[in-house]
DNA sequence: ATGCCGGGCGAAGCCCGA
């Protein structure tokens, strides 16, 4: 069996307590993390210590993916030559046995009236699915984890309306998220979460965690062949009832 | 409420997040 973590940490030198607890109480055997905002040197050290392979795409200050691998397996760096993809750090493929780990953060894309920070998001959105239909195309096993930055439908949102505006529930996001699912990738809070209960992010301000005013923008996407050894899926909500918390919680996956 | 928090950078105020 294999226990699978995304989260997106908001701060990996901030977050890397609530990360090590996360550790500790999961044994995870990969972790796939975001907004980690520092670069490989800047890694705590305390991470560093554990029994992990840390593998990062860090960027000084902002954006910054990093996975972490139980070690004694058999690992490779997966390359992606796309220059939209790998124009920010946002993106980092390890191949952990047979299976590809496609740790992503999406592009933000807001304010919408900033079409430049829009267009790249839909853009590297393309660029990503591209790639996502050749994993699917060469039969590999593969699972897409991280922040999609995307609000598929009105029960992924307490208050979809009030997102009508906002890049992450803009028709354009919409439909490149959906492209990407109908190349065959199965979402797994769709088979073990009833639709509207449950969210991955809720906001600092207005006391959004306190009123539940939250919406699911974090992911798990499994490759079709990898559906039979799905077991479960979690949101751990907890973790954000922790003092200074990251603003999203972490996804965790089982498979056998 | 068109960033009200939170973090990074760098040492004040701007960028970025969703």
């Amino acid at each position: 069996m294999a226990l699978i973590v995304s989260w997106n940490v908001n701060s990996l030198r901030v977050r890397a307590n609530h990360l090590i607890d996360l550790i500790r109480k999961k044994n995870p055997d990969v972790i796939m993390i975001q907004e980690i905002k520092c670069l490989s040197n800047e890694i705590p050290d305390s991470l560093n210590n554990l029994d992990y392979e840390i593998f990062v795409n860090g960027e000084k200050g902002k954006y910054g993916v990093m996975t972490m691998v139980k070690k004694k397996q058999p690992i490779k760096v997966i390359d992606i030559n796309d220059h939209i993809l790998m124009q920010e750090a946002r993106i980092l493929i390890i191949k952990v046995g047979a299976i590809n780990y496609v740790n992503i953060y999406m592009p933000n894309g807001n304010p919408l009236e900033n079409t430049e920070k829009f267009n790249f998001k839909i853009q590297w959105m393309e660029r990503f699915n591209y790639l996502a239909k050749k994993f699917i195309n060469n039969l590999e096993f593969t699972l897409i984890g991280g922040d999609f930055n995307v609000i598929e439908n009105k029960n992924d949102a307490k208050n979809f309306t009030e997102w009508k505006n906002d890049a992450l529930a803009n028709e354009l996001t919409i439909d490149r998220f959906r492209k990407l699912i109908s190349l065959g990738y199965v979402n797994c809070v769709r088979l073990f979460k009833e639709p509207g209960k449950n969210f991955s992010f809720w906001d600092y301000q207005r006391g959004s965690w306190e009123r539940n005013d939250g919406i699911l923008i974090d992911h798990f996407l499994i490759s079709p062949n990898l559906t039979r050894k799905l077991l479960n899926f979690e949101i751990d909500e907890q973790f954000r009832s922790l003092s200074k918390p990251s603003d999203h919680v972490p996804l965790i996956l089982e498979l056998s």
